[in-house]
DNA sequence: AATGAATGAGACTTCATTCAT
DNA sequence: TATGAATGAAGTCTCATTCAT
């Protein structure tokens, strides 16, 4: 087994203890039991517990703003590329439904209070990369422009983040048919309303 | 000072460590000395550190509870009622925006792993009730219901965390007027959804 | 209830809570509640938890040291001396169990490590006690001379005690006929030995 | 050093401590101390103290156990029975006072409140194991059968008890000669009885 | 006399991290 | 590479005792 293969074994296994046990009630001991293989061990491949953490998430944010940063780019229409967010994130979550655990509970809230501005900046990136996503619907005329796109963003993102939790409350699993189902419904009220519509 | 006043303090003094640094960073030692007092003391009234979070946090879904309750049976039409919701929010937000962080960066996600099904019940209860909220608004005719009510609940809930996160994270302080701005613009995303109408 | 009143009450009461949970898990607050009172109010009586310790003890001590002095100095004959010693023990356990139980648990042996030589004085002074009554049962041609008379201490007290700690351990209440039989069993052995009598 | 080398240091040290200080008043600095290593490591080779403690405790059950059933099912007559009790005994305290010390404060009576009922059993145990060295004392017509088995028991465990007090607390030294006089002694008087015997 | 709030020394224990092998 | 023994800072919590009222 290479340097890489091993790290990858242990960034499964913290993935996996992790997301079951927080991040303050995760031991280094319990990352290794879980890789099979001595904490020292653990010690060789990541300096410590928190560059192991911030390895995780750091994964996590390179292929999210990987992906954003395409769908920005691209020239989708602004409906697509939000159906596509829901899409990346989702066929993250069947994939590897820890990863977006610990992005729910420990990334996306947990770094408030963090000292360092790290998980500020990460936040503040996502979120710029989104608000341009709405930004450049409004100036293609098909977002609303009477509304500021911060607000745009807080709501989609917001809503994301709440079915997410929901899901992983209820240890939900994703089939084709609900993953579709979720999407088209967020994007239709996001983008038409909730309220019902007179004749 | 009589006991109930010293509860209060001591309340004060651990929903500000708590903000600050997070419940697994906060030492009991802080909050007594925010406090003012030994930390013998915070144990006379508090039997333990998560005694004492869980009555801020109790304290916080007392009032939010309450306030959702009061909501669903009232007469107030469902565009009324949510607005009530948001505008009870930040209402407590400019109050103890200590409180509302907490809620955000503590309970309302980081429950998802504790072991105990305390956080899962209040967070399912908080969403039953606005679902509820939801559904009357349906069966009025006032929102669609081509779109199942836990979608729109995802979506309204989801949309206030994130923006009380962003508020947190940027240590805002909300005046009258952005208050009623924010509160407008949700609303009316929500309601009649981001996409520009064309004529 | 004068001073007299009070300090019987309190020691009463941490009579009653030592014996259930032993000298080192005795909260002086449990004390306190037993005898229904403010545990400052058990200060103002004891100095401290040592001395109110000291005090139920020493009542056992003066008792028994009372008793056995009062023996020591009568004319009955040795087999009767031995007799009223168990007799009076036996009495006390039925009075006062908890005093029983103390002594056992945490007098009669729990001493041997304290600090000072306050519980090695005291046994020693028991022990001198007995073994005058021995030396006079040798002396009077009642008691065998070829055993020293320490050895004849040994065996009678600690069958003593070993009883106690069984009647302790099963929780047993003492009628007169137990006390009876159990007592002719002792001395009985004791004098005439376990051994079965050839013809 | 492996791993039962250092345990070995361990349980010897802390025997050294507890039998010194008592349980209550040991520290588990004190021990680490006692074994010239961190506290840490101790509780690397034991959970806390409770379990160092009880691990201790079994080490002589075990051995003490293991003598009396060995005893009791072998042939030797009931008198050389209870004189390998006592030679046992006295062999153990030879080599490991501290061990017997243990066992006289802290197990044979301490443990009459303990909550659990891991003393009590133990002490059953070892009551019925003499038990039944007795009951078949009697059915060989060796033994008294007018006097009940419990009732030698508690005067023959009993003496030994006291006897082993009395050198702990004399910190007592025994050489061959001291152990042998002693055994004869308490077995002498078990057997035959402490009265003067007339012609 | 009486209360119980208040103090703080000190105990146990955890666990990230280091390091000899 | 790989192990897990070893360390000790640091945290939680207990509880005897003091003291203002």
């Amino acid at each position: 087994m290479d340097r890489t293969d091993r790290e990858k074994v242990i960034i499964e296994s913290a993935l996996k203890v992790f997301s079951a046990k927080g991040y303050a009630s995760t031991r280094m001991a319990d990352i290794a039991k879980e890789a099979d293989m001595s904490y020292g061990l653990v010690y060789h491949y990541f300096e410590n517990k928190e560059k192991l953490f911030d390895a995780i998430v750091e994964d996590w944010w390179t292929g999210y703003y990987g992906e954003l940063e395409m769908l920005k780019k691209s020239d989708l229409n602004t409906e697509e590329k939000l159906v596509q967010i829901i899409r990346y994130i989702l066929k993250v979550y069947e994939q590897k439904p820890s990863q977006i655990s610990i992005y729910v509970t420990e990334v996306s809230r947990g770094f408030v209070y963090h000292a360092d501005s790290k998980g500020k900046d990460k936040f503040n990136k996502l979120f710029s990369l989104c608000q341009d996503i709405m930004l450049d619907g409004q100036q293609q005329g098909i977002l609303r422009k009477d509304i500021r796109a911060n607000y745009l963003t807080y709501l989609f993102l917001g809503s994301i983040d709440t079915f997410l939790s929901v899901m992983i409350l209820g240890n939900e699993k994703l089939n084709e048919a609900r993953q579709k189902r979720f999407t088209e419904g967020i994007i239709n009220v996001f983008l038409h309303g909730a309220m019902a519509k007179t004749v």
